[in-house]
DNA sequence: AAGGAGCGCAACCGCCATACC
DNA sequence: AGGTATGGCGGTTGCGCTCCT
């Protein structure tokens, strides 16, 4: 068993939002404020929704200031060397990249950013197999059923083989990244000592719950 | 022109952490 | 100290749109 919904699922509208609902939802918080309570918010405001579901529309879409779509070369780049640093915390990335919402940054990196990464690397293995005659295809393969972080550690490795000077080898091309995520990888650099820089950031073990 | 496949995004689900009583 | 309520987060799903055959 687990622990009771947070509201009566049966009394409460699912789906998308219409206007009328969002104009609600904005113009009272806008007026009030959450409360501290999103939970008591769709009684107060009479919204048949579920207090969860009022947080996340108004945190992803309704709050001011957010941007949508239109990923620029080096927020992809600051995605990129964060989610090889600290995996999927994207509620922290979100917070490097201002305007965008952890939900975005996360169906962009699903939907998109990791296929970009991966064909990348499926070029790569094209490559690789025709300079080791094939060899190394098994573990090629037995590794694309791996973790996404293993799968991007790869890539990463053959990145950093193939072209020395490339972005993921080079900590000067590398965003400037808050104080505490600098501290947490020099702290990741200082267990896994003797390895590329790449490799000393991406460590599967290190940041997984 | 139609329909099937693939993609992108909004929203939901369930778990964990923390606050509160 | 223990139980419950709430917030926050990451993973997943489902729907609508676009593209391809």
């Amino acid at each position: 068993m687990g622990r009771a919904p947070c509201c009566d699922k049966a009394n409460v509208k699912k789906g998308p939002w219409s206007p009328e609902e969002d104009a609600a939802l904005k113009a009272y918080i806008e007026k009030n404020g959450t409360g501290g309570n999103w939970i008591a918010l769709p009684q107060k405001i009479g919204l048949e929704r579920c207090g969860k579901s009022c947080r996340l529309r108004w945190l992803n879409y309704l709050r001011p200031n957010i941007k949508h779509g239109g990923f620029t070369e080096e927020e992809d780049n600051i995605i990129c060397s964060l989610y090889i640093s600290i995996g999927s915390r994207w509620s922290i990335i979100a917070a490097q990249l201002p305007g965008r919402t952890d939900n975005d940054i996360k169906n962009y990196w699903n939907t998109r950013l990791k296929k970009k990464l991966l064909g990348r690397r499926k070029q790569s293995n094209l490559s690789a197999k025709d300079t080791n005659n094939g060899i190394e295809e098994n573990s090629y393969s037995n590794a694309l059923s791996s973790s996404a972080l293993e799968r991007l550690q790869l890539h990463m490795q053959l990145q950093s083989l193939q072209n020395p000077f490339s972005f993921y080898n080079n900590p000067a091309l590398w965003p400037k990244l808050h104080p505490f995520q600098e501290k947490m990888i020099q702290s990741l650099q200082s267990l896994n000592d003797g390895s590329s820089p790449v490799m000393q950031n991406a460590l599967p073990n290190s940041h997984m719950s």
